[in-house]
DNA sequence: ACAAAAGTGTTCCTCTTACACCCATGA
DNA sequence: TCATGGGTGTAAGAGGAACACTTTTGT
């Protein structure tokens, strides 16, 4: 007999970026223990068991919606953690007692999800006893949801590189330089703002609006949206200098 | 009360690549069913279901292994595949029966590995009544295996662009039209072999061998190592061309 | 008037692209 | 000697990097 493993729970947890203008920040919620309190110190990132008849898309948008108040958000899969150690004894006693249920083992699937992150939204989480955290400032959380978060941050980051999300981090209407600000913070590189504004009017991946900022103690600065018909078609990769393998290697002839 | 589903079942199936100097393929097997005879037309991905005590990534390398004979393959994850219809009725009752278990879903994860696909490969594999197919020619797999197969072919094409994994698909020694088919076979692109070669070893990701080609009707080609000690630090992106956003955006100043 | 961030051009130089011929080997 | 793929250089143009001042607003 080969000892198949049946019985197995399947949890989803959520790394829920937001972007205040500076700095790129993850959502994170208290554990609850068997003690009906919160501990203080023990923060996590939004997670759950998936159930019956669910996906694991389902499932995480339940779980990023019950964290955001936010339908429809933008949730991408990283990685599956699956070491049958990472949930210790007296964790996985708890959790099938809260859940009522039983079971050896709980794997989970690390998702990602991008929101603008406005004032709502900071009432809402804060309605909750969630918190916004900096990502730099996170060095420790429950179980293994720091490598759980490293491993989303690091997928977010080649995704940007490849697809337009970086702009679901941003308002619809948004300027330049909160664009770099984001781009900068999201890969810890500076950026020169002329040559950036060159390329990025070049691209065409911008649209202007008539609108100005407003309320702002300086000269406003223009709003853009995102021209989504740049995409689908032809050149446009966010050029993460020089980062990785073969820099520039491949040239496609004609 | 939740309706936490406690009693998945988790199987890992891999799309296992392969380069035979031209094309890039993958292993497939046929399917077994509870009539003990291979259907010849049932192809699929070699896969199996995971073990008490076991990690996703030792499932991974145990099927991977059963299906190549090598140990210490290269292996990583790329999605999990979670429609609890994926599996339907009969195909779960044969599972179940196989195996000797019972359980209500069956979750997969698909993972891709990268061998050297040499005589000794080829021979094994033959053996074990598997089949190296071209990756393009292949346009039916059961269950969801096509999309596990695509799924992997783009993981592998992103991998390729910020990570050395490309040369796992080479032997040791290789040539450099050797790489250069490669890229061109996964990529689906054409390269300039002059600009391709004059990048190349401006790059320094190649380490100059004494040794050269043999039994070749035409003038033998120098064979080169990869040079591990390249990577780590900074400037080596393969620069997939014009394929996605922000095409040449970003400039790190100083 | 001051502070603070927006917005704007040019020069230098590197890197990309396009392209054609001779060379070494086995049959 | 022929067929086959290996290996090589250059010139023209595009694109990247570096860099400083004026403008507009709120206080």
């Amino acid at each position: 007999m080969d000892n198949v493993q049946t019985n197995s729970a399947i949890s989803v947890d959520c790394a829920i970026f937001g972007f205040d203008g500076t700095n790129l920040k993850t959502l994170l919620v208290r554990r609850r223990t068997v003690d009906p309190l919160y501990h203080e110190k023990e923060l996590k990132l939004p997670g759950g068991m998936i159930r019956e008849n669910e996906t694991l898309p389902e499932a995480a948008s339940r779980i990023a919606e019950g964290a955001t108040g936010l339908r429809d958000l933008y949730l991408k899969q990283t990685s599956i953690f699956s070491d049958p150690e990472r949930v210790d004894e007296d964790e996985l006693k708890w959790i099938c007692q809260y859940h009522g249920i039983h079971t050896d083992r709980v794997v989970t699937v690390g998702y990602y999800a991008l929101v603008k992150l406005d004032q709502g939204m900071t009432r809402y989480t804060k309605s909750k006893g969630a918190v916004w955290v900096n990502v730099d400032d996170i060095h420790y959380l429950i179980m293994d949801h720091m490598d759980i978060l490293s491993d989303a941050l690091s997928v977010l980051q080649k995704d940007i590189v490849w697809s337009p999300v970086a702009f679901k981090l941003l308002p619809k209407k948004f300027t330049v330089r909160q664009l770099q600000n984001l781009l900068e913070a999201v890969f810890g590189i500076e950026i020169d703002n002329r040559n950036f504004r060159k390329k990025l009017f070049a691209s065409g991946i911008l649209l202007e609006t008539e609108e100005m900022e407003d309320n702002v103690n300086h000269k406003p600065a223009r709003l853009y949206t995102l021209n989504k018909s740049a995409f689908g078609k032809k050149g446009n990769r966010m050029d993460i200098v020089n980062l990785s393998l073969f820099s520039g290697l491949l040239s496609v002839r004609k």
